[in-house]
DNA sequence: ATGAAAGCGCTAACAC
DNA sequence: GTGTTAGCGCTTTCAT
């Protein structure tokens, strides 16, 4: 079925056809139904592909992020793909098992079938990703550039507010655990810092450690040789395997030693005790992506534009409270 | 940057560039190489689009899962996302929300610019299915459709393992908490049934729930109601969600109540007690439905082939103990 | 082994 | 408002 085929059904060109089906009103209405008829009764519908190479655009977004498995790249790919398709996109998702040599070969490879690409935490190098850029639309996730449009996820205040957290409950010993480097461990790990320092309350730094449960588990007894009462993990993830690997050594959640994590995934809440955490504004970051890269899209010159910047919030749950007086003695 | 760029650039015409992208060995080593260079220099690469056209196929896959935020849903995507990049295709993603209404709307969208459609326990209709079929290859997980290739994730024998599991810790009364209506739960609820009617043991069923942890947390008090000491959810989520209730009411697991879920999401390693499930093939069969696809891209007629059964297993961990005496009482 | 030419299905000037 | 005519960038017969 072609637009031929529909046209000589109609009794009409080919031309008219294709405007019914991209400015309908450029058509009288009776002619537009004698199309519309044929159209149906063919079955026919336009082919994405051959419309795509005719217009130059293909009305396709692509996604990339370092790893669907973990539950907030999931957030944020879910939250890409419904913008997308509310904009009429369509959406291609890769995953780059955090491996940032072949991330940027995927890139590639996707940039030239869609219109625009939207990055989460990329960890290609900044050439790369300028190279990239060249290619197609790009927006960024979590990663800042120069000159590349940008949505970040503000957690600087809220990790601040989290060892404010701390302090108020009595713990004089933090530790952080740290995640793989890049911009959210940096921003993290930044607050952390200087919120303990400006308190006075001795800080230490563990990792870098995988974003996972199991680096979790590991890092438990890393904090427990320490004195710390509270810890911050770089993620809910980690913050979950300490937790875990701290009940079977018989050492309780928050009576012993308090956890905060990052991102507020649905495990957050799902764990005994429920994570007090940093929770991410994923979700909107997601739409907000999308939407930026619809404004380059449309012509719009974004790379100027200073980045989106999205707060964080600190989400109390069960999984911090006062110091034990044994820690503090 | 076109073919023509590169065909004049290299004293050439364009159909052999185009022959030493597409068939290398076409062509005299020396042109060849006189190709390379000059598309080296352009910074050169085919555009997909185009030749998808011209060729009549796209090199994409398509993938519609019911709930990307959900874990299941994130493993199988990876799993197929993985497989389809290894032979060379790369992958439309998109989440149908849990809507069967919208489901084969944006399943016939994506048809169109995809050589195959993957669909993970579709909840459209067997027409809608069929008509799907007409448009793409299509290759079903977790739902049977003759004359359409599927791969099911056989759970049966390891949901009557989970059963007799019970069984044998003495339990004398058990629940299944049902999820949606679908293969999966017809599956789950049909083993439960069988073998708790085969052992003896009575066994009350409750739902349909939501596949949720939210759901879970509401079904806890409706299990605290009847007199059962164990229960089968339909996944983890279900499961965890039950936990957590019974925590807050102050039942211990698996003391007081024995739960099972199904799925093994990386969840039921997570939480405490670690719990009992049903693991699922799920990385395993997103890499055989994209075998299957290609197969059927290859030519092969796989449509009177029986669908592909892989192997479930329960998982014992904690959540799952001997019936207490009061229960049984 | 290479080139010329036609065409994949559609859109977009440009005429009428 | 509608038709005619060129392409979009590539692949693929068919010649040579």
């Amino acid at each position: 079925m072609t637009i031929r085929d529909v046209a000589a059904r109609a009794g009409v060109s080919p031309a008219t056809v294709s405007r019914v089906f991209t400015q309908p009103h450029a058509v009288t209405l009776q002619t537009r139904q004698r199309v519309m008829a044929a159209a149906d009764e063919l079955r026919y519908t336009p082919h994405p592909v051959a419309r795509s190479l005719a217009r130059g655009r293909t009305g396709n977004l692509g996604l990339i992020v370092p790893d669907m498995a973990i539950a907030f790249s999931a957030v944020i790919t879910k939250a890409v793909q419904h913008q997308a398709r509310r904009d009429g996109y369509a959406l291609f998702v890769a995953d780059s098992d955090d491996q940032a040599q072949g991330e940027d070969r995927i890139a590639a490879a996707m940039a030239k079938q869609v219109d625009g690409l939207v990055l989460s935490a990329p960890s290609m190098s900044d050439r790369q990703l300028r190279e990239l850029a060249d290619i197609a639309p790009l927006v960024l996730i979590n990663r800042e550039l120069d000159g590349i449009p940008a949505v970040l996820m503000q957690a600087t205040d809220a990790a601040g507010h989290a060892v404010e957290h701390l302090d108020a409950l009595g713990h004089r010993e933090l530790v952080y655990l740290a995640g793989p480097s890049g911009y959210s461990n940096a921003m993290r790990q930044q607050a952390f810092r200087e919120t303990s320092g400006r308190l006075g309350i001795p800080a230490a730094e563990l990792g870098p450690f995988e974003p996972t449960f199991s680096a979790g588990v590991r890092a438990a007894d890393l904090v427990l040789a320490t004195s710390a009462t509270a810890v911050v993990a770089y993620n809910d993830e980690i913050a979950v395997g300490v937790a875990n690997r701290l009940a079977d050594r018989g050492v309780r959640v928050p009576e012993d030693l308090s956890i905060v994590g990052f991102d507020d995934t649905s495990l957050a809440a799902m764990v005994t005790p429920r994570l007090t955490t940093v929770r991410l504004p994923a979700t909107a970051a997601g739409a907000a992506a999308v939407h930026l890269l619809l404004d380059t899209l449309r012509g719009d010159d974004v790379s100027g534009r200073t980045p989106v910047e999205l707060p964080a919030e600190l989400i109390v749950r069960s999984s911090t409270g006062p110091a034990s007086r044994t820690g503090t003695t």
